[in-house]
RNA sequence: GGCCUCGUGGCGGAGUGGUGACGCAGAGGACUGCAAAUCCUUGUACCCCGGUUCAAUUCCGGGCGAGGCCUCCA
């Protein structure tokens, strides 16, 4: 383990070395979907990044020292009235149901295309109900927590260093709430754990009536669930980090009498579109199927590794302007790099480096890219690159061509070969055209020995 | 109003107190029957104004500009 890894900390606003709690069990939690709807580009966005990170920690430590917990949001507002829109004539949960599990396979199908590896442990809010309640229990008998009207709130006031990751101290917090506070606050800053639903709404039993949990104790039990009280990364989008992840911090400090609940908190940047902030108002909301399996975007559909590539041509904390061109330039690089099998070769230092260095995957890109170039003249760099991609989970797949298809295609060539002896370029080029035109490109080269023509082809995409 | 990012050549995009990363595109050349692929060569960049310094794109201050969060949001 002589690798070592820096990661830029939000809590502390800086880079630094990253030290595991336990190196035999490295613990890692991003905040996954709310399936309600088909995940956006941005949503992609963290999905990609902390997959490189799992790759690189796995790397480091070990695959079966890390423990990556992604979890599935299934219960929320959105998914209510969604599941209302969609199955108006069904029961509420059946139709909740429907609408959950539809778009979570749909999530993975995506992220799957994305190429990203499944994390440890996918754990849904609906199956850790008990368990958020829990919490709740402890922050009420803490003093954190109060009951209201069929509510409980976290009280803020009652945590000193409430503020520390958004450095958004509650005071000034208080100066700048346009909010209408609910009369049962006692101070505007708190958030709601436990809200009581209507008949309509789904809910639970719990000691403070029939509800369902707030927006960010599902977090908080579990994370602590699946990786304990306290781990060492917590990751997810800039917007997060207020009020998201501020107050589960809060709830998971507050309940177990933690100095921390995660020591590394990681953000990654916004996605816009063609220069602007992407909403559907804007017009220019792209999910991650529409970019895979329409022509929305550009005219055209667009493959998994290509967005993969594009997204990870900018540093993670830098914003990302998603476009069509630099989709084509990510399609460009992918086409200069050679089809492999991985192998036993390892990664490319200069690639490791890089990713170590805060996930620099640009530096990783155009290191690897280099390695990409020298192995048309070299099969020990062609074995680090395929070693140094795979690492990334950019690896350019052979496409797939039936045998019969490719014994045509190789007939083909040599008809051509033949041609070109008799000096018969027309019909020579004929061949050429024709295969283009089903997107196969033909490579002349020339024997080192012999000098004579040797053909490859290639199928595009 | 508070908090927080960012501003590098046609485009993308790292990085550094002092020799013009790099990639893509473009241009020129080699190769080729012509191409493609490949290889070689080629680039006028660091928002503005001050300050610190022998030296700033890099540090500090100010300004301008873009964006985000403070309400659901990756």
């Amino acid at each position: 383990m002589s690798l070592k890894l820096k990661l830029y900390n939000t809590l502390t606003r800086e880079k630094a070395e990253f030290q595991p709690i336990d190196p035999n069990n490295v613990r890692m939690y991003v905040c996954g979907p709310t399936v309600y709807d088909f995940a956006h580009i941005g949503n992609a966005r963290p999905v990609i990044v902390f997959d490189v990170l799992f790759r690189l920690l796995r790397h480091v430590y070990g695959e079966a020292q890390v423990t990556y917990a992604r979890n599935i949001t299934d219960v929320d507002d959105k998914i209510n009235a969604r599941a209302l829109r969609d199955h108006p004539g069904l029961d509420l949960n059946e139709a909740i149901r429907l609408v959950t599990e539809r778009t979570e396979k749909q999530f993975q199908a995506d992220v799957t295309a994305l190429g990203c590896l499944e994390p440890t442990v996918q754990p849904r809010a609906t199956d850790n109900i008990a368990q958020m309640i829990g919490i709740i229990e402890k922050l009420i008998g803490r003093g954190h927590a109060y009951a209201a009207e069929g509510e409980v709130l976290f009280d803020t006031r009652s945590m000193s260093d409430y503020g520390q990751l958004s450095k958004r101290p509650l005071d000034e917090q208080q100066a700048g709430a346009r909010i209408a506070v609910d009369a049962h606050k006692k101070n505007p800053g708190d958030f709601v754990l436990w809200k009581a639903s209507s008949e309509s709404e789904p809910g639970w039993p719990s000691p403070w009536g029939r509800g369902r949990p707030g927006w960010h104790i599902e977090c908080s039990a579990m994370s602590a669930r699946y990786l304990g009280e306290t781990f060492d990364i917590h990751g997810g989008g800039l917007d997060l980090i207020f009020p998201h992840h501020e107050n589960e911090i809060a709830q998971s400090r507050c309940a177990h009498g933690t100095h921390v609940m995660a020591n590394v908190w990681m953000h990654n940047g916004f996605v816009q579109v063609e220069g602007r902030k992407m909403s559907k108002s804007e017009g220019n909301f792209v999910t991650i199927n529409e970019l895979l399996e329409t022509e929305k975007f550009g005219g055209r559909t667009w493959p998994g590794e290509v967005l993969r590539l594009a997204m990870l041509m900018t540093h993670y904390r830098e914003p990302i302007d998603f476009s069509v061109k630099r989709l084509e330039e990510a399609e460009r690089l992918l086409a200069k790099w050679p089809v492999v099998e991985v192998g036993n070769a390892k990664s490319c230092e200069s690639v490791l480096d890089a990713l170590a260095d805060d996930l620099n995957t640009v530096a990783a890109v155009q290191a690897i890219h280099a390695l990409a170039q020298a192995s048309h003249s070299d099969e020990d760099a062609k074995a680090r690159f395929a070693a140094s991609a795979n690492l990334l989970g950019i690896l350019p797949k052979a496409t797939e061509v039936d045998e019969a298809i490719a014994a045509g295609i190789d007939a083909l060539v040599e008809m051509r070969l033949e041609l070109l002896k008799a000096k018969n370029f027309a019909e020579a080029d004929r061949i050429r055209d024709e295969l283009a035109a089903k997107g196969i490109q033909l490579k002349d080269g020339k024997d080192k020995d012999t000098g004579e023509r040797v053909t490859t082809w290639d199928m595009k995409r």
